[in-house]
DNA sequence: CGGTATCCTCCGGGATACTG
DNA sequence: CAGTATCCCGGAGGATACCG
């Protein structure tokens, strides 16, 4: 039987590095547009351009930002293909898709309860 | 008609809207501590100092900001006792429990993959 | 087309001290 | 015990210009 604890790299961990773990990986999608590039790549492979128009009003430096972020975890390839004018390809990994279905769940939450919330903050700041 | 300033439950957003709308509420849970918080008092209330020490290494600065936020979204209840010493409960709403849900998994998520991106992230950075 | 390089601003959040 | 009040700094991220 394995401990809980010890399932990530053979290591134990304490409590608390197990909260460093989780901090660290959602700091991905905590960020401005790791989740909104998630989605927009969620129903096929898309080119840079094409992900700056569909997740506006992203710059240009920050889709490049969140892309390479994205890749370095894993979760996206990048394609070149060597052509004039030269042509980058953007997909979702497994592990990403995987991460997709847990930002969609996210994401319809966040609209169920975005109603709600909102007349939360209006009541609260009201007094 | 309809006035798109009242169509907050998604039936007639903009693509734009609809992302706008997530990340204010993702904002929520993408800052450093709420999702500690949250499943902190997921398994019962907590006094103020109860939730300082299971989420160290925190402040009680941004504890009590980050309660404040939660509070404001209608996800967490406070609840003060006139006692002395002062004793302030807080517990989780019914919504706060449908996103802890949704957070578990998420945390389950960054366990279960914390290996795999930790390694394509030294793959990624050895190039 | 698909990026870097630079510069600059804003604010999240830590450290510390004080209070009802 | 359960907070506020200040001060301060690093870094996320926008604007803009340039490049292969």
């Amino acid at each position: 039987m394995t401990h809980p604890l010890m399932e990530v790299d053979g290591a134990g961990l304490s409590e608390q590095d197990r909260r460093d773990l989780i901090r660290g990986v959602l700091e991905r999608i905590g960020d401005k547009w790791s989740v909104v590039v998630i989605c927009q790549l969620g129903d096929s492979t898309r080119r840079f351009n094409e992900l700056r128009r569909m997740s506006e009003p992203i710059t240009q430096r920050m889709l490049s930002a969140t892309l390479r972020g994205l890749e370095r975890d894993g979760l996206v390839t990048r394609t070149v293909f060597d052509t004039k004018p030269p042509r980058v390809d953007y997909a979702l990994t497994p592990r990403g898709h995987t991460l997709l279905e847990i930002v969609r769940t996210l994401a319809g939450w966040a609209e169920d309860n975005a109603a709600g919330i909102l007349h939360s903050r209006t009541a609260f700041d009201a007094r």
